[in-house]
DNA sequence: GATACAATCTACAGCGACTGTAGAAGCAAG
DNA sequence: CTTGCTTCTACAGTCGCTGTAGATTGTATC
């Protein structure tokens, strides 16, 4: 048995985390101490352990809602969690593509780029320019680099 | 002189964007008229239509105020504004290297995966085994695979 | 002129997946 | 007994918007 601070060290989970998942209904709510402190079983160690490595894997919280409900169904065949995963390996490789022509988009301006005043600048009139704008060729990026 | 709707559609930017960018300072507040609705002069529409194209490149908010700062100041040498793109560009790259690394793993996954019941799926194996987990090797991601 | 419908206005809540804060209470060691 | 750590609840903030409600204004048609 386990406090969420022991918990948040053995499965590299934030106990604040921890907590969320629980108000979000991820994470069923445990029991308590006399004091009301959390306490947690071998059980919530192991699910959590799974959510933190499908989160790793960039599954989003409803996929692993799926995933847990299908994981307490050991009979069902995996069909449907072959789907989810195959589902997200495809968004992966969008991404993938999406990202790669933003690079060369990057690279291009950036090697355009000789110095000089702000006011030649290639990158600064690259951004001005209408003309070969990407925007129209492929989807809106959601571009974010910070990890969670 | 355009109306936010007649700018919006100039822009492809949506009104309610326009408005958003006005409330966080990246638009000046614009003239009025008598009744109170927004008016812009051809200023605004390049000033948007150059935050679009960079919000397209996936520069963020901060990016972009400064890269309009320096706009401003067109005698300056472009070396900041270089910076900014170069910054932007690694970000890209180390997104880039990330996801891949997330598509291996999930590639290894579905192919370990043949089929048959829950109980025994690869699939749901790898992700409650914590031996080969990649979580330790990089930092954590944010996958969203939105566009905005 | 009346009426319908579109565009615009303000102000605020919601998205996802957390993170951070404030203020109170509990717990263990010195 | 005091110090300092952990935990508690409840709520605000992050980013870049998007959506909603309810009011007003503008334009086209009858």
């Amino acid at each position: 048995m386990k406090s969420i601070g022991a918990l948040s060290k053995a499965t590299n989970v934030k106990v604040t985390t921890i907590r969320y998942y629980e108000s979000i209904g991820l994470l069923a709510e445990p029991e308590r101490t006399e004091s009301g402190r959390r306490v947690y079983g071998a059980e919530t160690f192991e699910r959590l352990r799974f959510i933190r490595h499908a989160r790793d894997l960039g599954f989003d919280i409803d996929a692993i809602r799926e995933l847990t409900e299908l994981q307490s169904s050991e009979e069902q065949d995996c069909s449907h969690v072959d789907q989810i995963a195959r589902r997200h390996l495809t968004d992966v490789r969008n991404r993938i593509g999406q990202l790669r022509s933003l690079e060369n988009e990057l690279e291009r301006m950036l090697d355009q780029c000789r110095g000089g005043k702000i006011e030649q600048c290639a990158i600064m009139e690259s951004l001005a320019d209408h003309e070969h704008c990407i925007s129209d060729q492929h989807e809106k990026l959601d571009i974010r680099v910070q990890p969670r």
